[in-house]
DNA sequence: AAAACTTATGGTATTATTAACTATAAGTTA
DNA sequence: TAACTTATAGTTAATAATACCATAAGTTTT
């Protein structure tokens, strides 16, 4: 047996209509199975039909809350920016697919990451049906530096505040994703993970505040935060800051796990 | 062109087969794409990739929170109860196919179900891969009465403290979205809905324990309830009851719409 | 060197929420 | 009529959230 890479529905399709034309109809249908009566879907829907995953990566840089988009190099879409994404080989789990499928676009590794939801309008891609898992995740933007490869022509952290219109859904799954870590880092203690280890309190006010587009007052976060036992006073200072410096925090990795068991509620 | 029903890959990997033992591997390779070096991956582990939704349908009777299973009339797993799921049309969008292949399964119609969670282990179908999405709901047990259709050979509610051993990964499915349930209830109003349309506090409050697996202090449930003003108080009371009869209520419909746009947050 | 500025940190006072408990009400059954 | 069951109202103490204020510890400006 031949074996295939890279199969398109349309070209599968149009190939058997090549290989129609070449030995005859009535070889084709005969060759084509005889318990089987496959002559009445067509078989290009079957063959448009594939998984994919898309990734919703953000990034936090001490501000702004940015998001890592592909510059598609490759139709549909080419030229235009999307979420890192594509299609799942036969033979490989959800997840794995969506990390593998990260790397190979943007060059990030190790990246934690959440499965959310799945869209699988029949129209959503233009070339067939593609039904697409998408997956979420917050890193520290100063320990990845993302490189396009493979088909991605580009690769660049965009401000979240200032997405431009995306291939595909991927702005519909990108609000939904956005709507889910909202309500997510409320409940469990993500996004301490995305800052250095040794941080200032105002470090994670920031970012909570960019994550839920709030303020918070500052003398009561602080005493949340602290009241929480999950920082340890590492006794060290912040340096070349023109104001006082801050203390400088790190998680208490053991407290964290216990907090995420319980479910935590962080309500500000 | 022609149009092929019952597609199999196990068939269509043959059928090639077939192809080329009569025209030449050559004269294959050739009517295969130009532009598209198709011969690497095994054809028929496309083939083999299909999507199907599971249903986690819950039940309550007032007492105890019920599951709707089947018995599976059809291999594999002939004779196993199993979530009411099914292969998902190649023209049919997710959340259309969920709805349906309830309703062909159990006769449940209407039944507003909500996305969860994807799974997608490769080994997870004993007859190729499998992508399953799975879907939940509540329902107020009084109001749907299961009937088995199609290849369901029985469709029943059991007890969610007694689950037999399902089909397929339908176990781990079901666990994870009962997780989901309960911290679900927690942040959005749902659980009312599955109440008569007018309802004594009590059964709310029994609703909630038995979703959580807790008890609360009846006066502060009460207490708590009330204070979101979801509530109308309808004037009418129990009859019939060996005690003392409770008020009834019904849902301020207006209010509870409010109330999930905002997030809500029922601790107690 | 002093004053002005910026952010950090500690603390208080007020208010709102939660939780535990008590008392009374309104029906039924013995 | 007493005993029983659940409903409902209310009280209180503990806890947590919120809005502020005062002082600290640096840097920059004058």
């Amino acid at each position: 047996m031949p074996d295939f890479q890279d199969l398109d529905g349309r070209n599968v399709a149009e190939t058997l209509a090549n290989i129609e034309d070449v030995v005859g109809r009535e070889q084709l249908k005969n060759a084509f199975s005889k318990n089987y009566n496959i002559y009445q879907i067509p078989l290009e829907s079957f063959f448009q039909t594939a998984f994919s995953v898309d990734c919703v990566v953000y990034g936090f840089d001490g501000d702004d809350l940015k998001l890592l988009l592909i510059q598609r190099g490759a139709e549909p879409f080419k030229g235009q920016w999307a979420l890192p994404g594509d299609l799942v080989y036969p033979d490989e789990d959800l997840d794995t697919s969506a990390n593998r499928v990260l790397r190979e676009l943007t060059g990030l590794s190790s990246v934690f990451m959440e499965q959310h939801k799945t869209y699988g309008r029949v129209d959503r891609h233009p070339l067939g049906r593609v039904v697409t898992t998408s997956y979420y995740s917050l890193v520290n933007l100063r320990e990845f530096n993302p490189e396009s490869h493979s088909w991605a022509r580009e690769a660049h952290w965009h401000s979240l505040s200032d997405i431009p219109d995306l291939a595909f859904d991927h702005n519909e799954i990108l609000n939904r994703a956005t709507e889910e870590l909202q309500t997510r880092v409320r409940t469990k203690p993500i996004g301490f993970e995305l800052l250095s280890p040794l941080f200032p309190l105002n470090a994670l006010q920031q970012l909570y505040e960019a994550i839920l587009g709030l303020k918070f007052d500052k003398a009561n976060f602080r005493k949340k935060i602290l009241s929480m036992n999950l920082l340890i006073d590492t006794g060290k200072q912040e340096r070349d800051v023109p104001h006082r410096p801050a203390r400088l925090y790190s998680f208490d990795k053991e407290r964290y796990d216990e907090l995420i068991a319980k479910g935590f509620s962080f309500e500000l």
